[in-house]
Formats: structure tokens, C-alpha cells, sequence
RNA sequence: GCGGGAAUAGCUCAGCUGGUAGAGCGCAACCUUGCCAAGGUUGAUGUCGCGGGUUCGAGUCCCGUUUCCCGCUCCA
């Protein structure tokens, strides 16, 4: 892969993005916020409607049920999930390899001579700080308490103020320079904040890492007061935030994106079946979009790469500009998250299964998708830069389901009441599709604008119809036209938009 | 978080060794029009990413910072 080309697609659709009104960085005008993009008038179309293919393609049916929960959830919910401790490892980096360490297992990578040696420094400095000689005591008893073994090193180096010396004391595992790791950083990838206006540590409240858990906790009350039996799913879109240490790739990795989740629950014997159904099931939808097949392929995780509550997992990846590129998720993620609920709430999430007259924690087959992530697929995938006479022209092919515009409205000129005929299949139109009326500039210039916002149709009020109400349609991919008349317009573009 | 590159009009970019900002495209108005971005006239737009410093004078030199891109790292 060369670097130069990679760039080149990746800025032209960030500038296309923004001259067009699909992505705008936030916050632009104060310097911009890292990570963080808004929707433009194109974009939240677009947006829009990835979102509601998916809620159709996943709830217009009977064994799926829709669900909005709240973003802000009770703070056990992310230490029964396991947010809570595997969020806040503590890293550090070596200045000089730039090689990248976990605090906790820092110790797993360091001879016990080195790591006696530096226990042994600290201690020295015990007599000129008197306050660390108690806190390393209570750092032992703590950890003594929670796993019996006492590795003073390891205690040590997960206090924040010890491990200053410790770390000052070790060479660098990879390179093995002394003196060239960064203070210890807490990457909390959580966003944290309070409920109510007192900041206290019982007000902390978390923004949701994922949609899924909201999903678990009402996985009875979507069940009973829908009438559900396994199998079944529960569907949900909503925005989630991660605190991620570098964001990248425009909307590819932000702190604040969009999932379009389903948990499909499943008698755990039938799992492997499920999961392969929603494997394919979620690929095809993709594709149906019009998303260019050999740019997709599945990821399957190897077992032991596995996530701690997943069984089997595959991603569905994209080949963006910079790479292949996960946009949705398929986990087969066991019995882990229903248990743990049960565990941490101490309310039964077992289900009567009334054929086989047992009760079981049903397993959980999740589909989880990046709508913005999937924006982005759709946009790339869309682009096209073709020659056209010798001019260039830039086109996005979107799905007609997925183009924020329907279609254009054109007088071919400004006179003869061409004007008022296109107002008035404007104004019939409007009541259907999204569509925009233009009447600036020429013919050739209006279509290429269209072209490049993607929109499919473009209607051309003409001389002709001024004779015999008809108006000539011109597609954008092949930009043939077609002669139709006006009265069957709307029901010309809602068959070939919406027919599948 | 580390390293590298970049930031000038809506977009793409020019602006030399410091001397009070330019082009093309786009945009707006009017005229013209007869189906694929190239007709005419007129017009608007920038505290040159932000903050300091050096200087008589900074888009240009120095420091800091923010953002974007690339490479590491990370991705529970």
C-alpha cells in the first residue's frame, strides 16, 4: 500500500464532506474538538437513512423488537459488565523504543532481581517522604487481601505516587533504557460524569461505552410485555462514547459514534445456528445497499484473541482507504452478560422455555454495527471520479434508498412557464421524497451537482412538456433519460427507489 | 500518548532572502439560454488555525498550543 494515494482518497472525502454539507469538524470555529464531527444537511440524510433501512431490515419482523434505553444507566450495570475494571488500566510509554506498556502487567515482563532492587530504592526514600511508607504499607495489605501472593513490585507500581520511583528504578523491557518511561496515565475510557449537581464520587454516573447493556437489562420486560419466546432479538440505534486515547481516520474511530445493535436471545444448544444466520444475514445487507461486494469480508477472531465474553466473534470489514476496517461486529457472547446481571442485581434473568419445560439464561447473539462507520463505508464506497467527455466528473453512486436527495427538479431554462411547471412537481413531489429544486446555471452543471450529492434522479421540465406534460427523467449512474409523464412521476420513483 | 507532515477565501492552492494578501474553481445578483460542470456583466468573502516572542514592520523567523493526515501504540 502506498501512502500517497491513501491520502488523496481520504482528503478528497473529507473535503467533499464538508464543500457538500455531508461532515463538518465540530466545534470548527473554536479550532475544533478532537474526534468529534457534525452532520451536515447531506450527512444527517444520509445518516438517516442507513438507520432506517437497518431498523426496517431488523425490526419489520416478527421475532425482532425495537427498544430506545436511556444513555446514562445505574453505575453497577458497567461493573457488571466488566467496564469498570478492564476500562482503567493504567499505561505507560517509553520514551525512548515508544514501546507501550500496561502498568499491571509491566512487572510480568521484569526480572525479580531488578524488581527487588527497585522495591528496595523506593524503601530508601521512606525516611525523606514519611507519608509513602504508609501508603505502601496499605498498598501490601490491599493486595494481600485480594490475592494472597504479595508481589511488593506489582503493589507498588499500581500506586500513583510510588510508582514514580519504581518506574525511575526499571529498564525499559523492550529496549532497556533506564529512565524513559512516562508518569503512569490512567486511560479511563469511560466518560464519567455526575448525576445531580454535587460532584461526589455516589453522584458518578457513566455515559454508555455501548448500547448492548441497555439492551440486556430489559431483555424480561421486552420478552413478557411484547409476548416474545426465544428466539428473539431486541433492536436498538443510539449514540455511545468511548474515551479513546487517539482518535483516527475521520469518523472512523471518534469518542461520541452511533451503534445500530441487536441481541438475538437463543436457546444456548442453538447458538452456533443463530450465529451463522446473522453472520450471513448482516452481510447481505450491506451488499443490498449496494456496497461493493469485494470490498467486504468477514474477520473471523481467533479463540484465544477472543473478548472475555465471547464464544465465537467476526467482524464484517470495509476496504477503506487506509485499510481494512471494522463496521459491525457479530459475537456470540454466551450466557456472560445475562449472568453477570443476575449476579450483580440479584434478580433472576432466567427464562422458561414452555417446550422444553426447563429454565435457562438464554445466550446472546449480537449484531453490532457502526452507523458512522458505516457512513463512511457508504460514502467511500460511493465516490467515483469518471471521465465524461473529456471532463471529469465526480459522482457519489448511492443506493437510491440511501441518497439524502430523491431527486432534482429542473426547468431546462428560465422562461416559457417551465419555471412554474417544475414549482408545481416540486410541490407534489415533496409530499413523497426528499427532493431540491434548481434552477441556476446550466443544464450540464445543474446534473453534475446532483451528481456529486448523489442524488439518482434528476426531473427536466422541458419545451416538450409545455405540449404534452411530460418531463424527461435522467438517472445518475448511466445518465441515460427516460420520457415519463408528470402525473407518473411519484409512482415511477417510489418503485424503483423502494423495490428491493 | 510518542514520532513525522500539514494548516492562507466555501474548495484546491500560490505567496522567494520579513515590507499593510493573490489565482482557479465555487458562491450570489442580473442578462443570455434549448440536455451533461468551460456564455456575458457585476459582486461578496480572509483579524493567513490560535496565543505569545523577536523586529520599525511577521502569512513569512522563534516558542507554545489546537486541529487534521500518516506511522507506532491502543481498540475492554
Amino acid at each position: 500500500m502506498q501512502k500517497k494515494p491513501q491520502n488523496e482518497i481520504l482528503e478528497k472525502i473529507v473535503s467533499l464532506a464538508k464543500r457538500r454539507g455531508f461532515v463538518f469538524q465540530s466545534s470548527e470555529i473554536y479550532g475544533g474538538l478532537n474526534g468529534c464531527w457534525d452532520y451536515g444537511p447531506l450527512g444527517v440524510e444520509l445518516l438517516k437513512n442507513i438507520k432506517e433501512e437497518w431498523w426496517k431490515a431488523m425490526t419489520f419482523r416478527e421475532d425482532v423488537e425495537g427498544l430506545d434505553a436511556s444513555i446514562l444507566m445505574h453505575p453497577r450495570v458497567w461493573e457488571a459488565s466488566g467496564h469498570v475494571d478492564s476500562f482503567t488500566d493504567p499505561m505507560i510509554d517509553c520514551k525512548s523504543c515508544k514501546a507501550r506498556f500496561r502498568l499491571d502487567v509491566l512487572g510480568e515482563l521484569i526480572n525479580e532481581k531488578k524488581k527487588h532492587k527497585a522495591v528496595e530504592e523506593l524503601k530508601l526514600k521512606f525516611t525523606d517522604n514519611p507519608g509513602w511508607k504508609d501508603k505502601f504499607e496499605t498498598v501490601i495489605q490491599n493486595a494481600e487481601k485480594i490475592n494472597g501472593a504479595v508481589d511488593e513490585f506489582s503493589a507498588a507500581i499500581e500506586d500513583s505516587e510510588l510508582n514514580a520511583i519504581l518506574l525511575s528504578e526499571v529498564n525499559c523491557p523492550q529496549c532497556g533504557n533506564k529512565n524513559t518511561f512516562t508518569p503512569a496515565r490512567q486511560f479511563n475510557l469511560m466518560f464519567k460524569t455526575f448525576i445531580g449537581p454535587v460532584e461526589d464520587s455516589g453522584a458518578v454516573v457513566y455515559l454508555r461505552p455501548e448500547t448492548a447493556q441497555g439492551i440486556f437489562v430489559n431483555f424480561l420486560n421486552v420478552q413478557s410485555s411484547a409476548r416474545q419466546k426465544l428466539p428473539f432479538g431486541i433492536a436498538q440505534i443510539g449514540k455511545a462514547f468511548r474515551n479513546e486515547i487517539n482518535t483516527k481516520n475521520f469518523l472512523f474511530r471518534t469518542r461520541e459514534f452511533e451503534q445500530m445493535e441487536m441481541q438475538y436471545f437463543v436457546n444456548p444448544v442453538k447458538d452456533k445456528e443463530w450465529y451463522d444466520y446473522w453472520k450471513s444475514e448482516r452481510l447481505n445487507w450491506f451488499i443490498s445497499l449496494g456496497m461493493t461486494k469485494n470490498k467486504l469480508r468477514y474477520h473471523d477472531h481467533p479463540v484465544n484473541k477472543l473478548a472475555h465474553y465471547a464464544k465465537e466473534a467476526t467482524d464484517i470489514e470495509y476496504h477503506f482507504p487506509f485499510g481494512w476496517g471494522e463496521i459491525e461486529g457479530i459475537h456470540n457472547r454466551t450466557n456472560f452478560d445475562l449472568s453477570r446481571h443476575e449476579e450483580f442485581s440479584g434478580k433472576s434473568l432466567k427464562y422458561f422455555d414452555e417446550e422444553l419445560k426447563e429454565k435457562y439464561i438464554p445466550y446472546i447473539i449480537e449484531t453490532s454495527a457502526g452507523a458512522s462507520r458505516s457512513f463512511m463505508a457508504f460514502l467511500i464506497d460511493a465516490y467515483y471520479e469518471e471521465e465524461v467527455n473529456n471532463e471529469m466528473r465526480s459522482v457519489l453512486k448511492f443506493h437510491p434508498k440511501l441518497a439524502p436527495i430523491k431527486a432534482a427538479i429542473l426547468p431546462l431554462v428560465n422562461k416559457d412557464g417551465m419555471p412554474e411547471i417544475a414549482r408545481s412537481i416540486e410541490k407534489e413531489l415533496r409530499k413523497r421524497f426528499k427532493v431540491f429544486y434548481d434552477d441556476k446555471g446550466a443544464i450540464g452543471r445543474r446534473y453534475r451537482r446532483m451528481d456529486e450529492a448523489g442524488t439518482p434522479f434528476s426531473i427536466t421540465v422541458d419545451t416538450q412538456t409545455l405540449s404534452d406534460q411530460t418531463v424527461t427523467i435522467r438517472e445518475r449512474d448511466s445518465m441515460n433519460q427516460i420520457r415519463i409523464s408528470i402525473d407518473k412521476i411519484s409512482a415511477y420513483l417510489n418503485d424503483i427507489i423502494f423495490s428491493d
